[in-house]
DNA sequence: TTGTACGCGTTATCAT
DNA sequence: ATGATAACGCGTACAA
């Protein structure tokens, strides 16, 4: 035994090769004088096993700084599920409350949750899905590649798409109801009077998301004077990015009395520039945005937005993740969606 | 030997389980007519192998659904990392940022990164700790639980701990210099007239952190005439949080003239409090935060904040984390720590 | 170019 | 109570 302890010290060893090769069972084993499956036992709290040789080998392990290994264990344990999400900016507050929904629900069945912050930049996209490709059972996430480009980093691995409508994409998905939720705040601002609305879009200008689709929609319907021209791009879906595009839209617009924002973020910046403006908000200027942010409540004016609930937006994507693994249809159409709901403050 | 082969095929076949059991190489190898080998090498797009063979194997492992498991895989090709990193709050906008450094650095090293929101629940620390003893590498994060009860759900795996100061704990750990960032604040309080300094704190009544010794240590050191009974505690560390404290900490001292927050949510709610009561921020009453969330710029009056590099505060607990790894010494007094800046601006 | 044989670290099954 | 042996699924020398 003390021969053992000695022989699997300085080993071949590369010497200081900075950390050394990690304890295994069999080393535990040698060095406790007992088999390898006796330690299994014993680090596992088994039953079956003397207590006291039990104490003895937790101390060689203890002194070996033994610790199982999760591969060797999950190849031989089934059942460990390791989920990926993929996030385009965890800055924006938007997206920690869709990924709380994603962990409480994975945690719930047991998963894990490993994360990817892409800071919004697509080649960063394929990254994430090609490591996850290797080291996850599934991914949840936003993406802007297009399901081919997907498809072929994905090797295979089912894939939920966050906030695409369900005949976007070929994967499953969770979306939102942006039409429902235009069609509330339209329907508000032309209520209150407006027919002249802008839109700060957060989407490309070359594709038209959902929100301004069902923008434009909305103000087909209503018969407003509203068209394309009346859209600006915020590249950046931040309050910066909303601030720089509502100047161009004033520019654009100057007789525009209520703006439409991508999001809360944009929709804040937008009142922030109209007011450097000399625009009084909500009197000279609506603003309405979409989200639901609790930062809205805490902005002057408070902001009147398009509220979402975003952890459930998670949540049911880890349900499709759970159908698709069991060989179910997953979730489709209302079912798969979230739909927003008009918060009325003092913005619009 | 074709014995063994006959035995473990899945010959019985619970028939529809519901998943039934995934392809291995093995069944790849078997539909395509050829040996494991081949298919190691066709799927990991080694050289050597023929053409034809190769897309003949591939379109097998697509009929198959067939993925590499990434146990087997990573028993084998060593090199994998996962650290594990827990959050008390994902909807407090401060824990994002500095995941964001942590997933950051950890990606720069080619690590992943399983998340658990702990939701403020000790108990729930624990949980998360039994699991990623299991499943991860090193851990980094927030934690109520004394050292004793960490390390007994440890089970030997690397700790950073976040935003305790290095002599508290004897883990790793990356803390905030509290000190030196009240000293700034409470700095600009007295230089800007105010004596009679209130705080509404976010740690336990019983166990004063750093930030209100550091608080009670300034004010003693320029004399005010300020103790315990100036500061109140808001356990919800929340916006509404800072309300209801602000509310009690009125009451109890309406001479106060200058308030400071635990934190920037706090301090939002305390001056959301304070206008209720008709005071004016900052003429009747000033407010300082702490954190440098960006929510403190969109606020009115904008909030004059003690301003915490959050990302790098992330980014050295992943450093730590390697350090640890390595057998290093971890860093610790000021190369671990963040230090606060002050950022005047209309709250006080 | 393709196949054989072995090892990776752990647990389960069956003996002892 | 303890140990031997066989998987688990994959990669990799080495042989063919």
């Amino acid at each position: 035994m003390w021969a053992d302890n000695q022989q699997r010290e300085p080993r071949g060893e590369e010497s200081d090769g900075g950390l050394r090769r990690r304890a295994t069972i069999h080393d535990v084993a040698r060095l406790a004088g007992v088999s390898r499956q006796t330690v299994s036992r014993a680090v596992n709290d088994k039953g079956e096993i003397d207590p006291a040789t039990k104490e003895r080998v937790l101390e060689a392990a203890r002194m070996l700084d033994y610790r199982p290994s999760r591969f060797a264990r999950g190849l031989v344990r089934k059942g460990t599920v390791t989920a990926g999400l993929v996030i385009p900016d965890l800055m924006n507050p938007f997206f920690p409350e869709v990924a709380a929904g994603v962990l409480e629900a994975a945690e719930q069945r047991g998963w894990q949750v490993v994360v990817w912050d892409i800071r919004t930049d697509d080649a960063r996209e394929r990254e994430a899905l090609d490591v996850l490709s290797h080291q996850a059972d599934a991914v949840v996430g936003y993406f802007k590649n297009d399901d081919d480009v997907l498809a072929r980093h994905l090797g295979g691995m089912p894939l939920v798409l966050l906030e695409r409508g369900p005949h976007q994409t070929r994967f499953a998905a969770v979306g939102i109801d942006a039409a429902a939720g235009l069609e509330q705040g339209i329907a508000h601002l032309v209520r209150t009077g407006h027919r002249r609305i802008g839109m700060l879009d957060g989407d490309r200008l070359d594709a038209p998301g959902p929100r301004r689709e069902a923008f434009l929609a909305e103000a087909r319907r209503h018969g407003l004077p509203v068209d394309d021209s009346w859209v600006v791009l915020c590249p950046e879906h931040s309050v910066a990015g909303g601030e720089a595009g509502m100047e161009r839209l004033l520019a654009a617009r100057p007789e525009m009395t209520a703006v439409f924002g991508f999001n809360d973020l944009i929709a804040v910046g937008a009142i922030r520039a109209a007011r450097r403006h000399g625009r009084q908000v909500p009197a000279d200027l609506a603003v309405m945005g979409f989200d639901g942010l609790s930062l809205g409540e805490l902005v002057e004016p408070a902001l009147t937005t398009l509220h979402l609930d975003k952890r459930r937006l998670g949540r049911l994507a880890v349900e499709q993740v759970a159908r698709l693994r069991a060989g179910e249809e997953p979730l489709s159409g209302a079912d798969a969606w979230v739909i927003p709901e008009l918060v009325v403050r003092s913005s619009a």
